[in-house]
This record gives C-alpha cells, structure tokens and sequence, in this order.
DNA sequence: TTCAATAGTTCGGAACTACCGAACTATTGA
DNA sequence: TCAATAGTTCGGTAGTTCCGAACTATTGAA
C-alpha cells in the first residue's frame, strides 16, 4: 500500500476537542511544546534525539498525524526528513489564547516535577493507573 | 458492591493531561462549560433537562466521575441529588488561564456551529469518523 | 416501618482506540 | 544499483469507552 498523501484540516474544521485530545497525551504535548518554542528542525528523529526517551518510531509517527490532523502543525516532506511547523498564528485567530494558555500549563507542571525529582507521575493515563 | 466514596485529588496532583482528556470529549466539556457558567444546580438529570440530548444516565455518571477524577469539579451528595460545583478558583492557581480559555474556545466553537446551522459536526470523535 | 419514586453507581460485554514490532515506501548519496 | 536514513502502514494485542441491566442510596409518603 502506498503512503497517503498527508492530511492537513483547513482552519475552521479544526475542533477544541480535537486540540485537548491531541495535547491529552505526554509525549504529544511534549513534542508540541518543543516544536512551539522552535528548538530545532521538528521530526520523529529530532524529538528522540533531543528528549532521551525510547520510543518506537511508528507510535511517534503516529503521534505526529495526530498532531498534524488535530490541525496543530503543518507537516512537509523535506528530502528524506520531515519538517513540522507549528500552526499557531491561525489557532490564535480561531481560539485566541487557548494554545498559550496549554502550552504554559504545560511548562508549569514540567517544572513542578522536575522539582519533586520524581521521574514520571505525570498522567492520569490510559493504560495502567485504571480507577 | 457497595458505592465507593468519591475521590476528589488534591489541587497539585492535577494534571494538565487530564485536564485536556476530561474535555475533549463534546459531552463532557458541555457539561462542564454549563457548571462553571452556574446556569442551574450542575447533576445528571438537569444536564438531561437543560441540553435536549439522550444520553444514557450510566454514561453521563462516567462523564461526571472523569470531571471530577481530573479535578475539575467538586462532588458532593445533597439528598438523593449530586451538586456538582467547578473547581475554578483552585485551577486558576495552578493553571492560569487554562480553564478561560478552553471555555471560551468552547462558546467560539458552539457559536459557529449554531450559525452553519449543522447538527453536530463538532468532534475528531471515538466511534464512527474513523480514519 | 415498609414501599415507591428518584438519582446516581457499578457490572459486564461489545465496540472502539492506542501501542508497537515487522514489513513497507520514499528519498538521497555513494 | 544499492545501502542508508526517515518515516508510514499493517496487524494483533492490550487497554478504554459506551450503554443496558442490575444495583445502592436517600427521601417522602402511606
């Protein structure tokens, strides 16, 4: 089967579930916030190059068409790698201050664990930890 | 089996992930919009009432319990009723801004749907919509 | 106190979703 | 043409969600 041509949602398909379900998820919000503050190109192999974590290259693939479906960044094929960009400027038009607002909450939390030194209670998770 | 006591976890063991889960669901963050707006006592049979949908009572229990398990509401039995209140005021502490923001994503969203004059378009959605 | 009504919870199984290894496609450069 | 690199798709299993049925809990009558 051949590759499907990559899918982006015009701007006002884009969905605020869509988004939260999207950022719901550890590594997804994780790999959102490192392409929003623009570290670096944005890929699969940059995200594991530069958060030490193990994970295999078809879940962060799959986190990657998430993102890009949830309409959260614009992904375009550069050689033989991928470049992600952000979607920012036309989120903040549809939903000024929602993407800010995550991404800060984001960043407070991080820095409240990296305080309590915990390795990873972060979630409330699927998986594990059930009620 | 008997009925577990609700469990409410403290301000600080709330994260940002479940917070996103809690309302990427349509159902759950209508409701939840509804409370934190305090149109009417916030509990499963006036969520019935108010927004004229068929939603199985075993099902809106659950909504109810993600809310509450993620922190963002406060439960508390009043006779045979549940008072449901927000737990804004403590999350705009931790998160600020977050919770503004969703909601008001969440009234931009309903808005332009109510104009389009659509059903329910709403959602990227578990079940039917696959990809 | 017993009973019916109301409100919500729990159980169980079916339907759905996510994760990850293996096999694949696509591009580049030797 | 071929190896290397980067990412995608497939398939199966493991986990999650939904919803009807049966249950618990509280109230207000009879």
């Amino acid at each position: 089967m051949g590759m499907r041509p990559l899918l982006h949602p015009s701007i006002n398909e884009v969905t605020v579930e869509g988004i939260l379900h999207a950022l719901s998820d550890p590594v997804r919000v994780a790999i959102y916030a490192d392409i929003v503050a623009q570290e670096c190109p944005h890929n699969c192999s940059n995200f594991l190059r530069v958060s030490n974590k193990a994970i295999p290259k078809s879940t962060l693939s799959q986190h990657f068409r998430v993102l890009r479906e949830a309409g959260l960044i614009r992904s375009e094929r550069h050689g033989v790698e991928m470049q992600n960009i952000s979607r920012c400027i036309e989120l903040e038009q549809r939903f000024p201050g929602l993407i800010r607002a995550i991404v800060s909450a984001h960043t407070i939390q991080s820095a409240g664990e990296a305080q309590t030194k915990k390795p990873a209670p972060k979630r409330p998770s699927r998986r594990a930890t059930a009620q």
